[in-house]
DNA sequence: TTGACAATCAAACAAACGTTTGATAGATAT
DNA sequence: ATATCTATCAAACGTTTGTTTGATTGTCAA
């Protein structure tokens, strides 16, 4: 299916970019597949973006940003952490579902050859989760905020969220369960659910369930 | 680095293709790229393996097995379920610590156009929910299992627990962090604190913190 | 000793790759 | 009117791709 003809020829090859770079990964999605779904010359791509390369650092870049001035923006404010928390699952999941594509490239990826893309992520998720140390969890005791360790769940909770999307179509076809609405709604209330004891634990015992145990 | 000399050929390009593999990925990882680092020519993968495509099936397949192998194994058993589900998320990360590129290479590079790989995955994934079902739940009442999504909670739990190695790079650098047995075992209580405690909060009260909020 | 078989290699293959070039049309400014 | 600039295209460029071929070696059986 080709791309809508009203665009501009930037953006309809972005747009193709993205779907395709998703369905066959960046190195095996040749020039040739994105400009015949867009519909426009291969010179383009270069004309426009500067290389195959610099397409992919684009659609990071875009993609980036939106993630984590949503981020930023969930953080702030002065309502309790529950509500923050889930209002930023609830809404991640939201970006997540409008851009599985993006998402996936972005996660899976990772130029190891372009170390800046590395600098640039190492340094974006490290602003956040000092973020939620300061947004979220600044009302907790000194000694409750040694018991958690946002460098591990920070990641885990991102983990569990965007898990889903990258092995999709794994996933729906093992449960046999088209993701709609309400099923995403469900999903999000249940990692709110999950994430929040799973905090809340730490404030109140040391210990994890009956005992701990840390047989072999 | 060149491979270790005492391995048989089908070995030799198997381990260098593994690393390599994860390293570019599949696509961006040429035959000639893999076949100088395993000291051998170019026409041993084709022979040895049938063609490029068959050599990363090979590879997925072989670590699909392990890894299900170890799920299936520790869900057996009498123990109470906190104590194999702690052992179970132990023994994963050993496991994806060992294995750290196999697990990045059947993780992102799910061959699209291969619909029987997504099967086989689709199929081992269901088997394993429904063995946790059996198996891990058994012993609760009905209307606790029924709060308990585990085609939610089972693959938030895979995610929280492979996203780490996945992204590896870029958390490393995040956090400043060299990841060490101590840290490891730090990781592992951590994930299983936080799984167990939101699994155990759907056994007592039907809302997850004070209030679970709908806000908008 | 001869024949068959398995493992290996260097070289060659066509196809596909990302990029560049030179030309062309349309708009804008001088 | 003419020159400049921008956006676009078809075609060609030199590489690199995965695969195949034909020859060579060593091993074991007849």
């Amino acid at each position: 299916m080709p791309n809508s003809p009203e665009k501009s020829t930037k953006e309809r090859i972005l747009d193709s970019a993205v779907r395709l770079f998703s369905q066959k990964g960046y190195a095996a999605c040749g020039m040739r597949d994105i400009v015949r779904d867009a519909g426009v010359s291969i010179a383009m791509v270069n004309y426009h973006f500067g290389s195959k390369k610099a397409l992919l650092q684009e659609i990071i870049r875009r993609f980036s940003a939106d993630t984590f001035q949503l981020a930023d923006h969930h953080f702030e404010g002065a309502e309790a952490l529950e509500i923050k928390l889930r209002r930023f699952i609830r809404d991640m999941i939201k970006l997540f579902r409008k851009n599985p594509d993006s998402l996936r490239i972005m996660v899976t990826e990772l130029p190891m050859d372009v170390p800046e893309v590395i600098d640039f992520k190492a340094d974006r998720v490290g602003k956040l989760v000092q973020l939620a140390r300061d947004k979220l969890f600044s009302s907790f005791p000194d000694e409750v905020r040694e018991r958690i360790h946002l460098e591990i769940l920070g990641p885990a909770l991102i983990g569990m969220l965007t898990f889903h999307f990258i092995v999709h179509p794994v996933f729906e076809r093992a449960f046999g369960i088209r993701c709609d609405d309400d099923f995403y709604d469900g999903y999000a209330d249940e990692l709110a659910d999950l994430f929040l004891y799973g905090i809340l634990s730490k404030t109140n015992s040391h210990h994890a369930t009956q005992e701990n145990p840390k047989d072999d």
